[in-house]
DNA sequence: CCCATACAGGACCTCAAGGTCCGAAACCTC
DNA sequence: GAGGTTTCGGACCTTGAGGTCCTGTATGGG
């Protein structure tokens, strides 16, 4: 498993803030019930990327989720930062402490590209760029249709 | 992390025994004690790797473990499969059960080829090629030198 | 034959991630 | 300000990976 069932979950969850796209704040149970997400586990997910700055909350009747920044400033990369932290980014293949350019494994030279290009591919992604996909067509978010 | 920590001994340990390159069977406390893997768990390790046809063992004296093939035969891919399965290799990266080219998620298009990155640097590395450089120079399997 | 050696494999323990539940705090409407 | 709605945040349960231990069984040498 590349990410964790969290990180999953926190990502799904930001694109469908971004597709949805309306003013105002939704609530946890709507994402819950959309997404097919456990809620109570979903709202300890949440909690992780409004504490790093991500998305904002409101409490209270009409209160819920929204997006701390528009959509195109906000990469996935971030947001696994915030969930699994910096591990898939720079880790040893092998699970070596302290594998690098200075003390290779033996795989870290044909490692290191290829953790770069799933790096540079979270990076590149927006949650703008990625909810227009998810808008536009076949593409969903949960197990049925989005 | 990309690979489990089963997976990372099985990979360490086939490098080793790839290295050693030695006639005869290597006995599993030796390679536990030079890898910094404990007995036990490397144990149970190994019979995965020897039921999947890529080791043979022998027990009793002089007894031990050996690849079942040349090195050059052996690909990581093949123990990344026969431990931790194909996941790495197929599953979403949202972990939308059924994302594929017919049905893809939203980062479909581009964890697709990212992954296929991943699986082609797994694929087309040998344990001949990956434990020459294992002798060659600074490169290690173990937290401290070989 | 007998015994030391080494893998095979089952039973068990530990711990963190995943998942659930409920009361507290904040907010809005009336 | 009273009450309903919603997130917040702690406490708890469950499950599977990681890790340990012990007995069984095969092998080779004295």
């Amino acid at each position: 498993m590349i990410l964790s069932h969290r990180c999953e979950y926190a990502v799904r969850t930001a694109l469908f803030l971004a597709a949805a796209d309306r003013s105002g704040y939704v609530a946890v149970r709507e994402i819950s019930a959309a997404l097919g997400i456990p809620r109570p586990f979903l709202s300890k997910t949440v909690q992780v990327l409004t504490s790093a700055g991500i998305f904002t909350s409101m409490r209270g009747p009409a209160g819920g989720l929204a997006l701390a920044r528009p959509a195109s400033q906000i990469s996935l990369k971030e947001i696994v930062l915030a969930v699994d932290g910096a591990g898939l980014f720079t880790e040893c293949v092998l699970g070596l402490p302290g594998c690098g350019d200075r003390t290779p494994c033996p795989l870290h030279d044909q490692w290191s590209p290829a953790r770069a290009r799933v790096h540079d591919m979270f990076a590149a992604a927006t949650l703008a760029d990625t909810a227009v996909r998810t808008q536009a067509g076949d593409f969903r978010l949960a197990l049925g249709a989005l």
